[in-house]
DNA sequence: GCTGAGATATTCT
DNA sequence: GAATATCTCAGCC
């Protein structure tokens, strides 16, 4: 297919995470015949910079992939019950990656209600595990590429996107001045969550 | 509209 | 044993 345009993504997310990550926003993830317009997206990067990434204690059997070669996808299981999608970014050895955090169901929007039933549109892919949801990914898919042939499949944005908004995650002090986070303007399906509450698990 | 708590796999201490 | 890159639901305003 368009290898001109696999090739340009291909030399992004060989990059720095937080050069690669803005350039996903609008891109589109597909799986299937369910589409997703990419709205927010979370870099991760495996340089130490990091202390919340996974990859920041080194590789161990769940994070594998995310130390393989960019252009593949990276799949976690968290918190018992979902399934998160990350795009390895930089080059294999390193543990970067792009968590997509939301996106806008542009095809296959009939399999994704069916997936959420009673969800609204906007709702169907706003946030890292819904997004999952929609899209049915699983772990089966964790390490499969997603610029060759495969079940998931990234495209370049078709039109230009509007403006982009970042934000540096607070607390993370050896990288304040780095905006780990991405989101396009004003678009309704970027996830409302802000506030890190660290639960208390009030279990007797 | 908002808030708080429960569910539960994998990993690290 | 405790924490985590979370979501859903019930209950309240």
């Amino acid at each position: 297919m368009s290898g001109i345009a696999d090739r340009k993504l291909a030399r992004i997310l060989a990059g720095p995470v937080v050069e690669a990550a803005p350039q996903l926003l609008g891109c589109f993830i597909s799986h299937g015949d369910t589409s997703i317009r990419i709205t927010e997206v979370e870099a991760y990067s495996g340089r130490g910079l990091d202390p919340a990434s996974h990859a920041h204690r080194g590789p161990t059997a769940r994070n594998a992939s995310q130390f393989g070669p960019p252009g593949h996808a990276y799949v976690y299981f968290t918190y018992g019950m979902h399934y998160c999608l990350n795009i390895v970014c930089e080059p294999a050895g390193i543990g970067g990656g792009v968590l997509l955090r939301a996106g806008e169901v542009v095809a296959g929007i009939d399999t994704a209600r069916d997936r959420r039933p009673g969800a609204r549109d906007r709702d169907l892919a706003r946030g890292p595990a819904r997004l999952t949801r929609a899209l049915d990914v699983d772990r089966r898919l964790d390490g499969s590429p997603v610029l060759a042939d495969g079940p998931l499949r990234l495209s370049p944005r078709t039109d230009p996107v509007g403006v982009i908004e970042s934000g540096p995650r607070t607390g993370v002090s050896s990288a304040a001045d780095i905006p780990w986070r991405f989101w396009i303007a004003d678009d309704p399906t970027v996830s409302p969550y802000r506030r890190h509450v660290p639960r208390n698990r009030t279990r007797k």
